[in-house]
DNA sequence: TTTCGTTATGTATTGATAGACATATCGAAA
DNA sequence: TTTCGATATGTCTATCAATACATAACGAAA
C-alpha cells in the first residue's frame, strides 16, 4: 500500500513569474550557516552554477538585494545574506509551516483519492 | 510596480508521484460539464492526448476509476465521473479554497520580498 | 608576487516535456 | 452496413531546463 498524502507548496509571485519560494528559502538557510555559495549548493545537491544564477535573479528582481558575495581575500570570499534576506528567509519559513500544518490536519480527500 | 502576490498549489501524492491537483480538478470539473473529454480538453487549452494521459494515470494509480470513457455510438461516445471521482473533485475543490483563503490572509512576507 | 578558495561566467550536451500530426477503434442509430 | 463523433494510441519534432565541463576574475595574506 503506497502512502497517500496531501502535499503544499507555496512561493511569492512578483509579477507573474516565480520569485521565492521554498528551494531559495533552504538554499538561503544553508548560506547563512555556512557563508558560501558554493558550500551551500553542494549542501543542496545543486550545482553551484544554479544557485548563483537563482540569487542574481532574485537580487535583481526584488526590491533590494537578499544577499551579497564577495570575491577574493585569502579565504576566497564569502557570502552572506543582508538583513532583508533573513527577513525573508524567516518570514517564509514561518508562512509555509503554518500552511504544512494547516494540511496536516486534511484527511477528508485522502478518503477518496 | 509589479504586483506582488503569495501563491499555493497543493495536491495529493501517491507513493511520492504527484496524483491529482489543480489540474485534474479543473479537467474533473469540465469532463461533469460537457460529458466529453476532448470538449473539456479543448477548454482547458491542452491536447486531447494529454488530458486522455492524465487520466489513465490517475484511473490505474488510483484504487478505484475517477472516470469511466465510453466510445462507439451514433453520439461517438462519451465520459463521466464515476461517484468517487466526484468526491475527489469535490473534496479537492474545497481543500483548495481553504488553503488559498489562508494565504490570502497572509501580508507580513510581502513587506520583505 | 604567489597562493588559495570562492565567486563569476561561457558553452555544449543531454533529457524531459510539450506539441503537432496521423490514424485506428468503437458501436448505436439511421 | 454506412455514418458519425468521440475515444484510444503511435510517432516524430520542437523546445526548454538541467547538467556537465571549462575557465576567468578576484584580492587578502603570506
Amino acid at each position: 500500500m503506497k502512502k497517500k498524502q496531501i502535499r503544499v507548496r507555496c512561493w511569492v509571485d512578483i509579477g507573474g513569474v516565480k520569485h521565492f519560494g521554498p528551494g531559495p528559502a533552504e538554499l538561503f538557510e544553508l548560506i547563512d550557516e555556512s557563508g558560501s555559495i558554493s558550500k551551500a549548493a553542494k549542501a543542496m545537491g545543486i550545482s553551484y552554477k544554479k544557485a548563483w544564477a537563482l540569487i542574481e535573479k532574485m537580487n535583481t528582481r526584488g526590491q533590494k538585494p537578499y544577499v551579497i558575495a564577495r570575491q577574493g581575500g585569502k579565504k576566497g570570499g564569502g557570502t552572506e545574506l543582508t538583513a532583508v534576506g533573513k527577513k525573508v528567509m524567516e518570514s517564509f519559513k514561518k508562512l509555509n509551516s503554518k500552511i504544512q500544518s494547516v494540511v496536516e490536519r486534511e484527511t477528508e480527500l485522502l478518503k477518496w483519492v
